[in-house]
DNA sequence: TGCAGCGATACCCGAGCGGTATCGATCGGC
DNA sequence: GCCGATCGATACCGCTCGGGTATCGCTGCA
């Protein structure tokens, strides 16, 4: 099997289209339905089902599109990887998503940046959900993950801490001034619908609540009284005077962990782990 | 980069050697040192440094030497999965090391035998530290592995349960009528020095003890008052008469988990999990 | 029934892969 | 210190195979 093939009928398999994924790729037809044809004939496998109306994926080319995928963004990163490892001073590049932990953040780079032979860490600013892609496609190294909301799935990790979580209100709302309360508290005023989050697609679930990108925006939207939200009570340290943090007590915790992809053998990425671990 | 550039480049830097290279890949060596330096002008960066009388890995080369492994064992995986699925009775397989959890696996396997629409569940009995590769590529689906001992870097896990280790002795062993026991009453015992098992390379490391491939192997020199060990309560249980089995307080607990490729979307394997951490 | 849409097939050309022959550099032995 | 052995690079050649155009055959729809 070569890379080519397996470009050839991932785009053939998300099309499902023979002629759409031809022009996608920037070849003719005839050339790509003959590389299926003969990809088939070496797996000895029928992928794609195929009508002169319509195509559809085997079971084959069901578990064969998700090996795929994989395979080709772990081309990509190897060849980034391998690109930035020729360079004079590698540098490492660590994916957090905007606003998260600040104090612990500020920690990790100061204690690792104390280390003898330490690499320049250069920081990517992410949206929530893109640090799998990330770390996959090899533009970082090393990413801040928060479970249960990030999946690590095929990532190795490290837990660096637990934290509950607290929700944020405009000061001047009657809950405010509760020195603690419960999930079913915030979820259901009417007044303040929940702020929805993009979800790993990048699209928004169905709801009443503000659509948000950052914390930034949040933060003026609660402000304002139009939503609230319920994060990690670093995410809620200094806020600004007219917001208030109050614990949820039912709230799940939530676990900051390092992420690196397996197999790694960059030496800095294996010594800011051992930092963050030893903070 | 193509899979050919790949496995030409991933043959050359294990060799460190062209000629050798070639006769392992069945090719001349003209057309491998032009692929190699192709591969290099693609990447923009040299691989390897090649005197006439020697071939050494630069940085870059050392990360695509890692990262390009990772890919060709992708690759087979993915070949060997897609047939697989191909089959009009999917079978699945779990990787399991000969003497695992016995009373886990029964319950295990019954319990999803159980479910509607279940699929067969071949047993792949394997060598330690023989799991990830399984998984990784592609010849078993799932797999139980023991922590701290079996590496899950790059799979996908949810814990089973975690036990304490016991020590296993001659029963006419002094320390065998005792209650408890801790590590150093049973690592320090000239006359019973700790058996040896293969680590990751197939090698066994340096020590007086036995050299141990299986638990009957073990069983019967520990029998022999020739070597002791330490292993999880689990696979200690329904030992023959004359050994004994005693708790060591102070080693670390094991903890069983199953383990999957990550990206799998086998139903069977959802299922196999589902009802794995429901027992 | 005729037409439009779509994948498969036929056929041609050129790039590129693999082979043989050979060169040039380096190290070891006498 | 020179010669030969070793090893990677280069030159050149033939053929496979990847990509292009033209066209066919099937199917759903008006």
């Amino acid at each position: 099997m070569e890379i080519r093939e397996l470009r050839y009928f991932v785009a053939v398999a998300e099309e499902l289209h023979f002629g759409k994924a031809a022009e996608r790729l920037g070849i003719a037809q005839p050339p790509l339905s003959r590389t299926i044809t003969q990809l088939e004939r070496r797996l000895g496998t029928a992928l794609l089902e195929r009508t002169s109306r319509k195509v559809t994926l085997t079971e084959a080319g069901t578990v064969l599109l998700a090996e795929g995928r994989a395979i080709l963004s772990a081309v990509t990163a190897a060849e980034r990887r391998t690109q930035r490892a020729a360079k004079a001073h590698p540098s490492l590049v660590l994916a957090v998503k905007s606003g998260t932990g600040g104090e612990l953040l500020t920690k990790l780079l100061d204690a690792y940046a104390a280390e003898p032979g330490a690499a320049t860490v250069d920081l990517l600013l992410c949206e929530a959900h893109q640090h799998r892609q990330l770390l996959q496609e090899g533009q970082a190294d090393v990413a801040l993950l928060h479970l249960p909301f990030d999946s690590v799935a095929g990532l190795d990790t490290e837990t660096l801490y637990t934290e509950g979580q607290v929700a944020i209100l405009p000061a001047s709302h009657p809950l405010a001034i509760r020195s603690q309360v419960r999930m079913a508290d915030v979820t259901t005023l009417p007044e303040l619908p929940m702020a929805r989050w993009p979800g790993p697609g990048g699209g928004y679930p169905e709801g009443p609540g503000a659509e948000i990108r950052n914390l930034t925006q949040l933060f003026q939207l609660i402000a304002l009284g139009r939503t609230t939200v319920v994060i990690p009570e670093s995410a809620g340290a200094d806020l600004r005077r007219d917001l208030a943090a109050v614990p949820v007590l039912d709230a799940p915790p939530v676990t900051t962990v390092i992420a690196w992809p397996p197999h790694s053998r960059l030496r800095a990425v294996a010594e800011l782990v051992r930092v963050a671990t030893h903070l």
